[in-house]
DNA sequence: GCCAACGTTGGC
DNA sequence: GCCAACGTTGGC
C-alpha cells in the first residue's frame, strides 16, 4: 500500500464534488514527474485530497479505485490518469500553514516542491496528517 | 546540447 | 496582483 497527495482547486473540483459522483477520473495531469507518480497508483492506494489555490487544506482520504488508464480528456493518446473515490471526510481540515510548521512533515515532498500535483507521501506522514485532521 | 524567453502553477 | 519555482519551446 502507498500513500499520495493529490491537488485540486476546489472552484474547478472540490471535494464536495468527488463525494457528488462517487468516484471519478483524475484527468488533466500534464506534468511527467506527476503522471510517474500516477502510473505507480495501485488499486486500494490511499490519497489525500488537497484543495489549492482556495482552503490550501487537506480535507479528505480518497482511494484509489482504478489504476492507470488514457486520460479520457487528451486526444494526443500521451497522457494517463487514475480513478479515485473519497473514503472520508477529515473532521479538521489540516492546513498547508500547519503542515509547514509541524517538524514531523518537513521533508513531505508537496512542501519541497510546491508546483506538483501528485506526490509521494510516507506511511509515517499519512498517519500524522490523519491525527492532525482528527482521526 | 545549451540557454534565453516565455508560460503556468501555486502561495502570499 | 505579484513573484518564485519550474517546465517547455525555439534559436543557435
Amino acid at each position: 500500500m502507498h500513500y499520495w497527495l493529490m491537488k485540486s482547486e476546489p472552484d474547478c473540483f472540490s471535494w464536495d464534488d468527488l463525494v457528488d459522483k462517487g468516484k471519478a477520473e483524475w484527468d488533466g495531469v500534464r506534468n511527467h514527474l506527476a503522471q510517474s507518480h500516477m502510473k505507480a497508483m495501485k488499486n486500494g492506494d490511499k490519497a489525500l485530497f488537497y484543495h489549492s489555490n482556495i482552503g490550501l487544506e487537506v480535507v479528505g482520504v480518497m482511494s484509489i479505485v482504478e489504476e492507470a488508464a488514457p486520460d479520457s480528456t487528451d486526444e494526443s493518446g500521451r497522457w494517463i490518469a487514475v480513478h479515485v473515490a473519497p473514503e472520508r471526510k477529515l473532521p479538521q481540515p489540516v492546513t498547508l500553514k500547519a503542515m509547514k510548521a509541524d517538524p514531523a512533515l518537513k521533508d513531505m515532498v508537496m512542501l519541497r516542491q510546491s508546483r506538483l500535483s501528485v506526490s509521494p507521501v510516507s506511511e509515517v506522514e499519512f498517519r500524522h496528517i490523519l491525527a492532525l485532521g482528527g482521526f
